[in-house]
DNA sequence: TAGATTGTTAATCGATTAACAATC
DNA sequence: TAGATTGTTAATCGATTAACAATC
């Protein structure tokens, strides 16, 4: 199988284009023969490289086929199993508001294998509201699911003002990796992981593009 | 005021940083004597090299004073004019769902400038309510508003079917810039600048954790 | 002054790309 | 076979970091 030797970790870079591999390949835009895949046409498709994709590829242990590429099922069995999507993962939805929502309600997860096991807000308005099949509950539940449902991943979509008291809630209760949408830096001990989410930063292009545009027409 | 030689575009990796800088120096937690603030202050705070944040500051034209660090306001303003957060931006949002709405009604877009200006969906159901202070329209006013208010900026929140097709409408309707959260790449014409939302991305590097966690725990 | 901090050059490091032989 | 594609080494490129003199 030619697995990476273990205790090599692969850089959270190359994990996002795995990712990116991931979806494409999944849905691919209808072929004759979906069977096999080129780097390079994953590459033009995702405006990269070809050399990188087949690197990545190796990286996974995956072996391609001079003039045929690569067979389409053993790419994204080696993902799967990379990103350890043959096991469910269960999360937490922390915040229920609109993002909350949204991503509660977001159906791509499932192809990830994760999937949302409880919503929890701390306004008594949003309680009892259903989302993404179940009932939204108040804090006070948080710990017990977490360690009924023996959770890892939180997803945190709430206010920055909270946000790390709530960040030391989640992981005394056992959580391992927090995906924060929080407008807010979180600290957190080490063995947990945190991904900040910060959407903002992607305006960053747009505005300086905007602007530039601005100045030549002027 | 050393500012950058015009023609030079600055990388997009740059241009996130900037927006990271900006957003902490904007709310950073209660200090003494905010005036000021040191490139390894902020080095810290986001788990970064000092030295690459006075490259950073030094590429906007920003100098500093030794021994006292930077002044606040002049980053601030310096990021708020590289970024053209001068002007306001005026965007609208197309797709009125959940995760349309949470965009709509983020709070932190009026730091940088931008403010919505009309929301839509082609979903009867949906046009009529109110969105971000907007009554959410149908699609046939997009062409429509986009002129009257010379929008050039469009955030977009549609599901992925139907993306390309409305990013063309966009386009020729003046839309310079495309903030893309539709799980979907769209091509567009040179001049155009579209910043692909993947937001699913961000999961590989939890999903990754949590695998090599469950590992040693077997 | 001593000490903190900048600004900048040089060194390092790593990621990406180019080149090309190997393969079917 | 000729041609497409992989796999891999070497070259390049750029980003990050180290080092340290300059400054107040």
């Amino acid at each position: 199988m030619g697995r990476k030797t273990q205790g090599e970790l692969l850089k959270h870079v190359l994990l996002e284009r795995l990712m990116h591999y991931y979806y494409f390949l999944g849905e691919r835009p209808g072929e004759d023969s979906p069977e096999t895949v080129s780097s390079g046409q994953i590459a033009k498709f995702l405006n990269m490289d070809d050399t990188l994709v087949r690197k990545d590829l190796a990286a996974l242990g995956v072996r391609g086929h001079p003039r045929i590429g690569f067979k389409t099922h053993e790419v994204l069995a080696a993902i799967r199993n990379v990103l350890g999507f043959e096991k469910t993962n269960k999360a937490i939805v922390v915040g229920a508001g609109r993002l909350g929502g949204a991503l509660a309600a977001y159906s791509g997860f499932s192809k990830c294998s994760l999937f949302i096991v409880a919503a929890f807000d701390s306004d008594p308005q949003k309680q009892g509201s259903v989302l993404a099949g179940t009932v939204v509950q108040p804090m006070e539940n948080l710990e017990a699911v977490i360690q009924r449902h023996n959770v890892r991943l939180a997803i945190l979509t709430v206010p920055a003002d909270p946000a790390q008291e709530i960040a030391d809630r989640l992981v005394r209760a056992g959580i391992r990796a927090i995906w924060n949408f929080a407008p807010k830096a979180l600290v957190v001990p080490s063995g947990v992981v945190v991904r900040h989410e910060h959407i903002v930063a992607g305006l960053a292009e747009l505005a300086y593009h905007l602007k530039n545009i601005a100045e030549q027409e002027t």
